[in-house]
Parts: C-alpha cells; structure tokens; sequence
DNA sequence: TATTATATGTAGCCTTCGCTACACATGTTG
DNA sequence: CAACATGTGTAGCGAAGGCTACATATAATA
C-alpha cells in the first residue's frame, strides 16, 4: 500500500513553493470573488439596455433576458440596492444609481472589447457573443488592454 | 412623471427580438450553470497536480492551495464524491475517480492553452495565470482552437 | 367602471459555498 | 508507548442564488 512521501508534512515547505502556493490560493479567492461580482455586473448591464430601448427596466422583462424567475430578480435586485447599484420604489420599475450607471457602462465596454477581439480571432458571431458572457468577468485591466490591442493591429492591417 | 413607453407589454415583443432575447437568456444560463463545474474543474485540477508531486491530495493541501479551509474542501468533495469525481475512504487521502482523473486532464490541457495564448498575447506572467484561472472555464472548443491557432501562428514565427 | 390580464411582492423551501468551534483519528517524536 | 502535533470529521451557522405557490397591486379592455 502506498504510504505517504512526506508524511504529515505540508508538502515540500519550502519557502519557494510556498509562496507559489499562495500565489495560486490568492488568484482562487480573487476569482470566486469576482463571481459575485458578476452577477452584479449582468443586472446593471440588462438594467441600463432595456432602460436605453425601453425606457425603464421592468423585473420581468429583466428576468426574461437573464433566463430566470422574476422572484430570483426580485431578489438579487434587493441586493442591488444594499450595494446602492440600483434603486426601486414598490410596484415601481427599476432604475439605476450613479454607481450602477458607472458600473453598467463599464461592463458593457468591456463586453463590446472582448467580443470584437473574439470576433477578430476568427471566432464566430454566436460563439463570441456565448464565450464573452463568461469571459468578460475574468479580464484584468492588463489584458483587455491586450485584446484592444491587438484588435488595432488586425485594424490597422 | 415619465410614464411608461410600452405599457405592461413585453417589451417590443415582435418575433425578431423575441429570439435574440431567448438566446441572451440561454447565455446566461449557461455561464450560470459553468459555475458549477468551475469548482468542480478546480478541484480535480488541484488534486491531480498534488498526486503528481506529492503522491497524494490531502485535505489541507487542497485548501491551502484553492485559499479555503479544510471544512470547505471536505464538504465540496462530498458533492464531487455523489457525481462520482472523486473517492475518499475516512482519514484516508483523496483520490480521482477515472471520470476525474479525465476531467484533469481536459482542464489542465485549457488552463495551459489559456495561459500560453495570454502570454503569446504580450500579457505579463502573473495577469496571464490570475486571468487564466478565471478565464479557462468559459472558454468554448471553438474559441480554444483560436487560441491555439493564434500560439502556433506566433511560434512559426 | 368592472373584469381580466399582467406585474410585483412574500413565504418558504432547496442547494452550494463559505465560516468557526469543537471532537476525534492518525502520525511523529521524546 | 505516551504525549503532542497535525490532519480529518461533524454540528451548526450565514449569505446567495435558485425555485414554486400564493397574495396583492397595477394596467388594459370590454
């Protein structure tokens, strides 16, 4: 039977490799943390179209756009609002604060970028458009600068 | 007081739009429903990289290298236990199911691409492994066969 | 305006990932 | 082998996102 190589022991504990090990444990916690993040991010995002198209943001047509119930909306938007992201009045639509805005146009922004770049790899439309939706919560201000330039460079020949 | 535009209607709900929101829906369900297996990938991902140094997965070295406490390895274990990614024998070491053990490997193989491809992209190493970490799970076959594309173009020179 | 359709809200449930605190098993070492 | 250190397990909590079922409010229309 296979013993233990290092027994008990909190594998190679080396200086070295510890700080690797907390390194990798660090870019973990930032990325569940950017989960939570992200679903912020996909309300102001549906918030601030459908109050561009429709002029106001409506919970079921929210919950239509995001694939889920409007009691989920209902819910999250009630999160929202601690964060101070968006603002509600009973049986009243839902409209977005100053962060939220600013917040919106972010996302938004950085959703157009990583779908263009996508797109300029030779992704497809319908791909790009899927894959963005995940990605596009996991880009550092690093790299999105990476992927718009590369998007001048296919541009500019 | 702005009333509304389109009063209690859904939305300007010609056919056309119809669809385009049904499909923004489905994204988002999709993104939704990754999130499980991200976890899930993580795991197996760090379980495998510790039997490949260490010659066994441990409790507290998963946690210590995911940035949670051993609770909350033990408990998502269990999860993978039931879909049958892992298997545990009381205060014994964690082991990988063959399912698993695949699983691993499908990840590891995206994290790589995502990493190498970041780096071929003119991204510093630490945002290429901090973004790859979120990035890999949401990246569709379509989108990692650009990638890998986009490195073999860079490499032959 | 009364009826009906649609939207919003509330109650209460499930699941998942987090945590702390404490109990128990296993390994290491004097 | 006894004592101590370290790893594993369990109880019980919170926050979040999801749901169904039902109650209530608002809007459209006969």
């Amino acid at each position: 039977m296979a013993r233990r190589i290092s027994p008990q022991n909190p594998e190679s504990r080396n200086t070295t490799d510890g700080r690797r090990v907390e390194q990798q444990a660090e870019n973990h916690r930032r990325t569940r943390k950017a989960h939570l993040s992200e679903i912020a991010e996909d309300y102001v995002e549906v918030i601030a179209e459908l109050i561009d198209s429709n002029g106001e943001a409506r919970a079921v047509d929210i919950a239509r756009r995001l694939g889920v119930t409007h009691v989920t909306v209902v819910k999250t938007i009630a999160r929202l609002v601690r964060e101070d992201l968006v603002s509600t009045k009973p049986y009243r639509s839902i409209f977005l604060t100053d962060a939220g805005r600013q917040l919106a146009e972010k996302a938004r922004h950085r959703h157009q970028i990583v779908v263009r770049f996508l797109k300029s790899l030779g992704v497809s439309d319908a791909a790009a458009n899927a894959d963005a939706e995940g990605i596009e919560h996991h880009v550092s201000a690093e790299t999105l600068q990476a992927f718009e330039q590369y998007c001048r460079r296919m541009n500019h020949e």
